[in-house]
DNA sequence: GGATGTTTGAAACACCTGTATGGATTTCAC
DNA sequence: GTGAAATCCATACAGGTGTTTCAAACATCC
């Protein structure tokens, strides 16, 4: 075995308990337990339960932002100037592409992002808003090239509005499964979610600045 | 003081350290210190932390959602049948209405909704489902309606991408006006955002189901 | 092959958690 | 005012937590 076996079984253990129960409700016994490895390993090679947190970010965020950002690189190395539907796509290939070892990834991925969102230690978000904010700049430059008629606030902002939706399905994806087996006898897979999403957003996303849209009754 | 005022400070401590910092990093000793009230006071008039969460919830969803209700009620009474506009105001609407007593409302309202989703129990989220699922047919009927060119189980899809949109938004609202103050030096709302929000969604709900959206590059 | 540095192991540490207990205090009807 | 029920309070309990310790096992290199 090489030294960092260990290591990367704690990460695996980590990254499946942390996304199935969160944070604060998996304990280091669990994680080490599941991992085969002794308690005070966790310690020894990271320090710290915090740390390790952090480690299983960047461990699986590295890849995901990896495989964007050479997408991102192929566009403007190439010149083109991708439409809206592309950039869509993009994402939800980047998430589909992340660790290819597990069957279960995207559900994972999109279960920690939601995870690293909804804390609002703010510690963190600011982490990652420092770590991967450039890659983030670029793919809204994109957006912006896509939808010249938005103003950048508007963009901004719908673009928080597409990971919302992204995030919040993927991440749920099998109660949300449950529910319609439930109430409708239908199931579904990720892919084919994942295709329905991609109308919503770029419709979305191009929804005209001043639609009519009014709150009164 | 009357019997119930130990009960309703315990609840307002716990929603709001709730949806700070999430059900299992917030201990009853900090509710109970921020209360004002003794430790064992949750477990007397409560039972258990876990019946506090779902008391929680109750409350303010039994709130929410018969604002929502009175809407419903008054659509089908009258007969009228509400354009999509409406109908995804009226989910914001009836979110800004929540709990008139503090200012922040909406943006608690969502972060417990978010850990509410994000809690893969299964148990608290049957249980919401379990009490307010007729609520959430009523409304589908009605989004049915308003679209009768899509398919059902198209339209059970894309209210959640919607519901996930303004979860995710609202509830990480001033991370995300933050980053934006950070990178563009522009500020906004809680009101301004949710107007951001009615077109996208709107229009998204509008996609066409065969919209030309190749994954391919 | 023996010395060196790295990694494991079992156990203990101090601390915090949710919950339970039993007595003081208050509330309220009569 | 008195008695009974409801509420509050300080305290204790058992169990789980992250972290530390230090000796044993291992790997590595001269």
């Amino acid at each position: 075995m090489a030294q960092s076996d260990t290591v990367e079984r704690i990460l695996d253990a980590a990254e499946a308990l942390f996304a199935e129960k969160g944070f604060a409700e998996t304990s280091l016994r669990t994680i080490t337990s599941q991992a085969g490895v002794n308690l005070a390993a966790v310690n020894y090679h990271f320090g710290s339960k915090k740390v390790l947190i952090q480690a299983v970010f960047t461990r699986f965020l590295d890849s995901f932002v990896a495989g964007i950002e050479a997408e991102l690189d192929h566009y403007e190395s190439s010149g083109m100037t991708p439409g809206l539907e592309k950039l869509v796509a993009l994402l939800g290939q980047g998430a589909m592409k992340v660790k290819p070892r597990g069957e279960n990834d995207i559900k994972v991925f999109m279960k920690l992002l939601a995870l690293a969102f909804n804390q609002t230690q703010g510690h963190l978000r600011h982490h990652l808003k420092q770590t991967y904010g450039s890659v983030f700049s670029r793919y809204m430059q994109l957006v912006m090239d896509a939808a010249p008629d938005l103003p950048m606030q508007e963009l901004y902002w719908r673009i928080n509005f597409m990971m919302g939706s992204v995030i919040f399905t993927m991440s749920g994806f099998d109660a949300l499964n449950a529910i319609s087996d439930e109430d409708y006898g239908v199931t579904t897979t990720v892919e084919d979610t994942l295709h329905r999403l991609g109308p919503f957003l770029v419709s979305g996303m191009r929804a005209p600045k001043d639609m009519d849209f009014s709150t009164k009754d």
